[in-house]
DNA sequence: CAATTTACCTGATCAAAGTCAGATAAATCT
DNA sequence: AGATTTATCTGACTTTGATCAGGTAAATTG
């Protein structure tokens, strides 16, 4: 690993933590303690369910629940059951509570405001922009790529975001139909397989895998969501079939590609893959590839 | 003030601080108060005198006292007089210490390194690029601009990086003797001004001011650092020059640029100025320009 | 040289933060 | 229906972080 890369990025944590470390002070001028305060902003203006709370904040639960009581003490919170389950609760600001996380809201925005108000335009949206990339790529740190079902309905949701890509994509149009010859059938071990990228939970990619003889695999269905492209999701999906492939006995891997999907073409490329003679029948395909594991 | 963007900070805030949270918490996995850590992590291999510490972690001289004592009774620290001042002190690690300081070093940098790993190398450019980017953009926010005294060591030092940097520049070359009708006492008010701008202390850019008669001023000696570039300094540093010629009594404010001078004399436009005739005989002059206050 | 300031230490005290072992009541399982 | 699990609450307790008043010895000031 880069040292001079870990060396930015230990120097990016102490800048930003100084900073942010402004608004935990701002919040504690408002005479409250920083849980409270943070209690307050996180019930927000439609409350919230304890259980929830606690996750999100990291919270012993008799921890919680007594701060709720100085809270409710205060006149800023009130918990109502009102759930379908009589067990969990939920808290809900006040009026004096909503004004108190009005408040909070305020000095938020006043630290941006202190952040933006020193810099030019042009500074300001270059700051913005950097900011947005950081954490798009901290994101990307917490993509998982897992192997899961491919007929629940998240895998369908990624397929049909898939196919309706392709349609978008290809001159030619896409009819998902057509010269298909996979059912979903042929994604389930050992015979195949299909794995989903997932960030903060939510499918953001996928790709499948079937065998189409004892030593070969073919991958299809290799999709990344637009708002994930850039982070290294695809390789990763695909390391992960191969990976499965090669516990399935495959000795090569193929695949093929449209001609307008230009990065998946050098993904493969990337990837250690050759460019092989036409070895299906698929219309939408011009390009096939292969790679010996 | 662009909501989206105060938007985009508070989000962005809200994500790094999660992430750096996870430092915090590698940290305490040592079994150690986080108090005690970073007081560890900052004294450091060389040690520190205790007052440096005092106000590098803004604790209070008692609770630093009693922190150093724990860690005294750990081995882990020695607290020695040995400076001039037979007062002041100074804590430095013992050998089990740097063994501490070493395995929290190595924390911070396994953190840094979960977070470059499952990037590609092309996303890990890209993501300490805009780390590096918004970390200047960050100190672009604590970038002071005062009056100062003309003729300190560091006054000094900011026009002696000014005059190298024309003479790099200036394509005819540069000597700061030739047509130079300024004395280092046009600087002093109520005749003339000189600003600094600083960022943590250290100079970033400087500007001058003098009356050429009661109801003009003239901006001369503007320069930025390489490294602030982009921040804004100079129009800060302009703005504030403007207000003191208001000060005194000026009501239009001229100045003369190098035709190889280009972000000034963009600059200068940006802020209101009009192209006018020459107004001296400066031999680098090749524009001139005038803003009516 | 006496008075003051400075740099650090000690002891007392406090609130905030966090943990843990039950208690309670509703929901779910067998 | 009885046993178990789940969601929350209560009370007891500990540690951490922080403040403050006063104390000591060295350095500086007038």
């Amino acid at each position: 690993m880069d040292v001079s890369q870990i060396a930015q990025i230990r120097s990016f944590n102490r800048a930003v933590t100084r900073r942010v470390g402004a608004l935990d002070d701002s919040y504690l001028r408002r005479g409250r303690p920083l849980g409270e305060a943070r209690l307050i902003f996180e019930i927000g203006p439609e409350g919230a369910g304890l259980g929830e709370l606690r996750s999100r904040l990291g919270l012993d639960s008799g921890y919680l629940s007594r701060m709720l009581r100085s809270l409710e003490a205060q006149g800023l919170v009130s918990v109502c059951k009102l759930d379908g389950d009589a067990r969990s609760r939920r808290a809900i600001l006040t009026e004096k509570g909503r004004a108190e996380h009005a408040a909070y809201d305020a000095l938020s925005d006043d630290l941006a405001n202190s952040i933006l108000e020193p810099l030019s335009v042009s500074a300001r949206d270059r700051l913005t922009a950097a900011m947005a990339e950081v954490e798009r790529l901290f994101a990307a740190t917490s993509i998982t790529v897992g192997e899961e079902a491919a007929d629940t309905a998240e895998a369908r949701q990624c397929l049909a975001r898939y196919f309706g890509e392709l349609a978008q994509r290809f001159e030619e149009g896409f009819d998902p139909g057509r010269g298909n010859t996979t059912t979903k059938d042929d994604f389930i071990p050992p015979m195949g397989s299909f794995v989903i990228a997932r960030l903060d939970g939510s499918p953001v990619g996928c790709g499948a895998l079937r065998m189409i003889d004892p030593a070969t695999a073919e991958i299809k269905r290799m999709w990344v969501a637009p708002s994930a492209r850039g982070l290294g999701v695809a390789s990763r999906m695909l390391h992960k079939l191969e990976a499965i492939a090669t516990g399935f006995g495959a000795k090569t891997v193929c695949l093929d590609t449209n001609r307008s999907l230009k990065e998946a073409q050098s993904l493969y490329r990337r990837e250690g893959y050759n460019e092989i003679a036409r070895f299906n029948d698929n219309p939408y395909a011009d390009h096939w590839f292969a790679k010996r594991l």
